[in-house]
RNA sequence: GCGCCCGUAGCUCAGCUGGAUAGAGUACUUGGCUUCGAACCAAGUGGUCGGAGGUUCGAAUCCUUCCGGGCGCACCA
């Protein structure tokens, strides 16, 4: 509907006489937008006044010619002048009639645009390192990357979510060394634990599996591997030159082929883990791409070589450094140390450009918010390697606060005393988790209130939206009860009955649902989803509610016009509050 | 010190990339179930949009500055 006033418009403005003609008419957007008052008709649009000035002439005479130029459409009653400069549009009853048999018509797909419409699009989002499982803080990654993959595939882009598993370095050692120790104290060989390890229970079942497959093929005596090593930190030492130095023995007991065995199993335990935890939220991803694999495709030495055969690396104190600073960057970073071994950040932009380079042409990195200082290096990477910086778009999301009622969890990672994200879907149930998520701006900090999110009442929104829905479903069930059906066609044919104001209001709010996936798509903002199908359930109650105070507005009702046209009302409704819950990946349940 | 995010009703937050009289939920006050689910609806109270300047037809929104809160500023990932 909005689209067919954009048209108008564009329509009218190459249509005015010569002396008011904008010198680029064909390329100005018209700005429409649904009115927040009635009384200001269906869409208004501010372009006289934009334009006004460039033609010397005040907005309202600007608009006059404007809608003399207008063509004549069936969809629009009236339009008019108001206020400063503002047309506004009096959409007739008929074209809401039309909208809704869309609704009807196009089911699931109502509100789509067609596939393939738009560029493709690499999404990525947790990323999660794996060595610990997923928390609350990645909860909110899952649930926004998610969305947003949705609302963009929604839109027409080809959308591939990936993850980036940060399966290098020296972390993932850490954890296979973890692995290993629980492994011997399986066996009954016990030896301190490194302050520096990963203390979590949850090494212990990877642990216990390495065990039943490998039995005693890793086993070595305890005395035997911290022979000679430097204290650890419990024992006045640095607990980083003691890992390093333990990892150093296991690699030399083991041989490097068995430790990476360890590590392997560690990483595939912990990365069955994440899967099954995303999947079980309803977070899929298409692609888990290894950060290992770009040092062995060669991906690594490639995009280093881009850097230096365009001259923007240099040797400085032994290492290998990138001009960051040439491309906004606060300071050149390092890519290469001094002992041939490579950054993170070598990795990082060895990925984006692999992304680049497999075919996407836009980019989105679904980030924590102190991961921001990053963003400018990894552009400054990708632009140096002669990609265009700005096909890497970022989402910063701010943190998660967890709260029980007025209290707030504490978390710590290192103390392993954090809420997982397991825990909280198990306590809360993924429909509660997946909406609350997504209810407020990513870029404002969550505080996450278990108490409210497990609250089965009105002040709980997703138990509402729901609500409303299985609501539509009881009216069927009751229709059936009376041996009545819906007739669609009947229904369809009588739209012009529903006369009552909150049927209008509500047919006005479905009809809204296309222009609400459009602007959470293009704004990246899932919570503005949130908010409108928080709208659409109000006025699906206030029109059911009608019924209770006035038995003549129930949806069943004897005239078998108007009971059919009211059904197919209640059914658009209930579409379109599937379609928003699906893009949520929020259940629409029948009974609740 | 530098960079990013935030500051809107008692509380939690929206505010459609600058529009018309700043909105929801919650809390509080009041009213509404003998047939479609009251897990609901209706009405009311509640605002210096952190402060001060500026940009223009028009600012909660953009710019500058100050105040307050959060997060970053590695040859860690």
């Amino acid at each position: 509907m909005k689209a067919t006033i954009e048209r108008l418009i564009s329509a009218a403005l190459v249509a005015l006489p010569s002396e008011l003609l904008s010198s680029n008419a064909n390329a100005i957007k018209p700005e429409v937008e649904r009115t927040r008052d009635t009384s200001h008709g269906d869409y208004a649009t501010n372009i006289a006044m934009r334009l006004a000035k460039s033609v010397r002439l005040n907005p309202k005479a600007f608009a006059a010619e404007l809608i003399k130029a207008l063509p004549e459409h069936p969809d629009v009653a009236r339009v008019e002048i108001a206020g400063p400069g503002f047309i506004n549009f009096h959409l007739t009853a008929n074209a809401y009639h039309n909208e809704i048999r869309r609704v009807l018509d196009l089911q699931s797909t109502y509100g789509r645009a067609d596939p393939n419409t738009r560029p493709s699009i690499l999404l990525e989002f947790v990323s999660a390192n794996p060595t610990g499982p997923l928390h609350v803080g990645h909860g909110r990654h899952a649930a926004y990357g998610a969305a947003l993959g949705n609302l963009l595939a929604a839109i027409g882009h080809t959308v591939t979510r990936e993850f980036y598993i940060n399966d290098a370095g020296r972390q993932v050692d850490i954890l296979g060394l973890s692995v290993w120790i629980r492994y011997l104290e399986h066996f009954g060989e016990a030896l301190p634990f490194p302050a520096n390890g990963y203390k979590g229970a949850y090494l212990a079942p990877i642990a216990t599996s390495l065990a039943a497959t490998a039995n005693k093929e890793f086993f070595r005596g305890a005395a035997s591997i911290v022979a000679d090593l430097p204290a650890d930190e419990a024992n006045g030492g640095d607990k980083d030159l003691y890992v390093d130095a333990l990892i150093a023995r296991a690699r030399s007991l083991l041989g490097e082929l068995g430790f990476q065995a360890i590590v392997n199993h560690a990483l595939n335990g912990m990365l069955a883990d994440m899967r099954a935890d995303l999947e079980a939220m309803g977070v899929h991803f298409d692609k888990w791409f290894s950060e290992r694999s770009l040092t062995t495709s060669g991906a690594i030495d490639s995009a280093l070589d881009r850097l230096e055969k365009s001259g923007n690396t240099y040797r400085k104190d032994g290492a290998i450094w990138f001009k960051a600073t040439s491309f906004g960057d606060d300071e050149d970073r390092v890519v290469e140390r001094e002992n041939g071994i490579r950054t993170y950040f070598a990795s990082d932009i060895a990925y984006h450009l692999n992304k680049r380079v497999r075919g996407y042409s836009h980019l989105i990195d679904v980030l924590g918010a102190d991961h921001h200082g990053y963003v400018a290096r990894v552009r400054g990477g990708l632009a140096a390697m002669g990609e265009p910086p700005e096909s890497l778009e970022v989402a910063l999301l701010q943190l998660v606060n967890l709260y029980r009622g007025d209290e707030k969890v504490a978390m710590g990672k290192r103390e392993g005393n954090f809420v997982t994200l397991r825990q909280l879907r198990e306590e809360v149930g993924n429909d509660a988790c997946r909406f609350y998520y997504v209810s407020r701006s990513h870029d404002q900090q969550l505080d996450f209130d278990l108490e409210l999110a497990k609250r089965r009442t009105t002040d709980n929104p997703v138990f509402y939206i729901q609500y409303a829905h299985a609501r539509v479903a009881s009216v069927f069930r009751q229709l059936v009860e009376r041996d009545l059906i819906h007739d669609e066609k009947v229904g369809y044919g009588a739209l012009n009955r529903l006369a009552q104001d909150h049927e209008h209001k509500l047919m006005v709010t479905v009809t809204r649902y296309p222009e609400i996936i459009d602007l959470a798509a293009a704004t990246r903002t899932p919570h503005t989803l949130v908010n409108y199908l928080r709208e659409l359930a109000t006025d699906f109650h206030a029109a059911y509610a009608a019924g209770n105070e006035n038995a003549a507005h129930r949806f069943i009702v004897d005239d078998a016009e108007l009971r059919n046209a009211r059904l197919s009302l209640v059914l658009a409704a209930r579409q379109v509050i599937r379609n928003g819950l699906d893009i949520l990946g929020v259940s629409a349940p029948q009974t609740m």
